[in-house]
DNA sequence: TTATCAATTGAATACTTTTGCAATTGTTGA
DNA sequence: TCAACAATTGCAAAAGTATTCAATTGATAA
């Protein structure tokens, strides 16, 4: 019955593997949203906003409250946030590893004189 | 052609988001390894195991050098081991989390009274 | 060269996730 | 109560991923 680790794991890194679920927390990192406001900055179909806002909240990093006849959504804790800024880290190095591999198969016989866009 | 950083953040995170993945990339943190050991840790199928391999390999977090008849594979760099850390701490609180949730909904008229099995 | 072993690739099948439409729920104001 | 609006759900079609087996590559040693 008890869910492996790792598995675990990798189901919490499928839950944020789309791009409307991260837009979605990257949102929320900025405070609360209803989700009209999400709505309005994402642009997608309300219906798939729903479904997507629904993996979120299965996986229990948002929570929803109504207001009325708006519903508003929030992280529910401030690991998240970390978590994005820790990606983000990653992402950024990532990137920044491939563009100079880029430059040097672009200039196979440089060899440390800056080309003027590193 | 640029790709939007938030669609980047997910194919990273889809990335890995699976359990014979995040396993060899926890394994990789201990250190480089030869196919032939993760093999024998994991247990599954060779050619299961290197297509798993060739999408860590493709997205650039894993790099992989012959010696001989054997393949080793890294982690392409250090920050990986941050993001499996970040994760863990996520997920060993949203898991608390729940735990808590359900130790409420088993005993719904209690405030305050441990009882026994928090 | 050929046999052998480690690892990888290709391709078909099975599986899971996403999408968009229609139908539904919940809430408010007329 | 009924009309109107926000958000959600159900569901079928489409798109994307995983798994498996057979075929292939690369390296070594006989």
């Amino acid at each position: 019955m008890a869910v492996p680790l790792y598995q675990a794991k990798a189901e919490f890194f499928r839950m944020l593997g789309h791009p409307v679920r991260i837009r979605v927390l990257e949102l929320l990192g900025e405070g609360p949203q209803p989700v009209r406001s999400l709505l309005a900055d994402i642009g997608i179909e309300p219906s798939s906003l729903s479904q997507q806002l629904a993996v979120l909240r299965r996986a229990g990093i948002v929570t929803s409250s109504r207001e009325g006849t708006n519903v508003t959504y929030e992280l529910a804790g401030p690991d998240v946030a970390d978590l994005m800024r820790a990606a983000r880290r990653i992402l950024t190095e990532m990137l920044t590893g491939q563009a100079e591999l880029l430059d040097e198969l672009r200039e196979p016989h440089t060899s440390g004189a800056p080309t003027g866009r590193a």
